[in-house]
Formats: structure tokens, C-alpha cells, sequence
DNA sequence: CGGAATCCCAATCGATACTG
DNA sequence: CAGTATCGATTGGGATTCCG
């Protein structure tokens, strides 16, 4: 885990890797837009598991907390039985979301390209 | 391949997934901000290689052949004893430098308020 | 010089089962 | 309902060695 070795120098001053490392997880950006289009309204977690096409039980819970965590969205429990616990993105997770609409953009836009070159490679 | 395979219905269907899948490896996003700072001119293997600091040989070249394969960036061979190689973005390259330099600039504005929530959730 | 091949470890992710 | 715990398969990526 820890770099003990004093080595890695430079890595701390690389913010940008330390952020794609956060959203490059599977999950993530997909819960970020979702969570983006029902703003500002609370989402529950049962809603954003149907939402999210494929996503195990797990990986939405480890998702959430990872984006609690880092202060992108918030969570409020209803102390009911059973409880409905709550998700929306912080205004620091929805200027995330403006950054990671221009790079939706830009997929929609050009993986076709990106695809065609493939192809071309293959043979 | 076609997956024909029944439950993979949704999955092609997400350009952004597949976007970050490829630059959220742990080298892309700063080879291809190297390469773009240095567009129009080429650079040489071992010159990209000291400029990434940490990086090993093998994941250089990994890297490149992966953006090559996509479409984003040329490789030119020199054909000399011993070979040079020169690597250059390509206009689609280019158009997704512009895309990572939004995230970039969020990265570089934000990621302390990141930190600064993991820090509190620490304790 | 710029790789390719191999080995190996660590992290990611999915499936399943259990809980308050 | 919304998690947590555990296991196993897969993948990313580092170190090392060899090659044209």
C-alpha cells in the first residue's frame, strides 16, 4: 500500500492521475451522471441500483462510499425500519460532473474513431 | 469479436466506460499531455520515457501501443543501427488532449478539497 | 535504442451468502 | 432495504531478462 520507499517523488504533485484513478473505477462515472441528472433531488439506493444497468449490490455500495469519502456526494439515513438512505451530489461533485460531461462529450463524439482504428490495426 | 453472448446488451452501448477505460490507465493521461505540450514535433522513446517519471520501459510501451491502436498517436520508425522511434499525436489525439485538459484543470483546482474530505472521514 | 517475453504480485471486480 | 463479509477469477502493472 504506502510507497515506503522515498523514491516516489513526484507522484503526490500529480493530482490529475490521483482523480482518474478515482473515476477510471468502473462505476463511478456512471453514478456521478446519474446522480447529476436527478439533481438537486436525492437519490435512494435502490433507485440508483436500477439506474445503473449491471452493477452488483456491492460495487454501488463501494462506489457510494468511495464518492462520500471524497466529498462528492452526500448520504442521509431515514432511522426507519427498514431504513431509506439517501445520495446527492455536493456542489464539489457537480462541478466534477461539468469535467466529466466533456469527456462524455468527446466519447460520444470520436470512440467511433477510435473503434475504426482498431479494426484497421487488426489486420 | 462479436459477444453474441445474451447478457452483454448494454454494455456497447456506453462510449464513456470504454473512454475511461483507456485513459485511466496508470501512464496514458500524462504520455498524451507530454506528447501534446511537444505537438507538432515528435518525440523520441527514451525522451518521453525521461519525462514520465517512474515509468518502466514496459509500460511506456505498452501505452504507446495502445494509443497507436486507437488512433491517437503515430509511430515513425528511423531506420538506423541503432532504431530510432518517434511518436506524435494524431488530430484525434489532439481533440482528446482538449477534453483531458478540462480534468485536468479540475484536478488541479479540487483535488485539495478531495483531500482535505478523505482527511475528515479518517477520523 | 526500443522493444518483446516471462514471471509474479497486488488490486479490481463479480458472485454469493449473511445481517440489522 | 441497504448494506457487510468472504472467496475466487481476472486484470494491471512492476522487475527482469533477452533480442535485432
Amino acid at each position: 500500500m504506502t510507497p515506503s520507499a522515498r523514491g516516489d517523488l513526484f507522484d503526490p504533485a500529480c493530482p490529475t492521475r490521483r482523480l482518474l484513478d478515482r473515476i477510471g473505477t468502473k462505476w463511478t462515472s456512471m453514478t456521478v451522471k446519474i446522480l447529476a441528472e436527478a439533481a438537486p433531488d436525492e437519490v435512494r439506493f435502490a433507485n440508483l441500483r436500477r439506474r445503473i444497468p449491471g452493477v452488483s449490490q456491492k460495487m454501488l455500495s463501494v462506489t457510494l462510499q468511495s464518492l462520500v469519502r471524497d466529498g462528492l456526494v452526500t448520504r442521509r439515513v431515514e432511522d426507519t425500519v427498514p431504513p431509506r438512505v439517501h445520495y446527492r451530489l455536493t456542489a464539489l461533485g457537480t462541478s466534477l460532473e461539468s469535467a466529466l460531461a466533456v469527456l462524455r462529450t468527446w466519447a460520444e463524439e470520436h470512440m467511433a474513431e477510435v473503434d475504426e482504428a482498431n479494426q484497421k490495426s487488426e489486420r
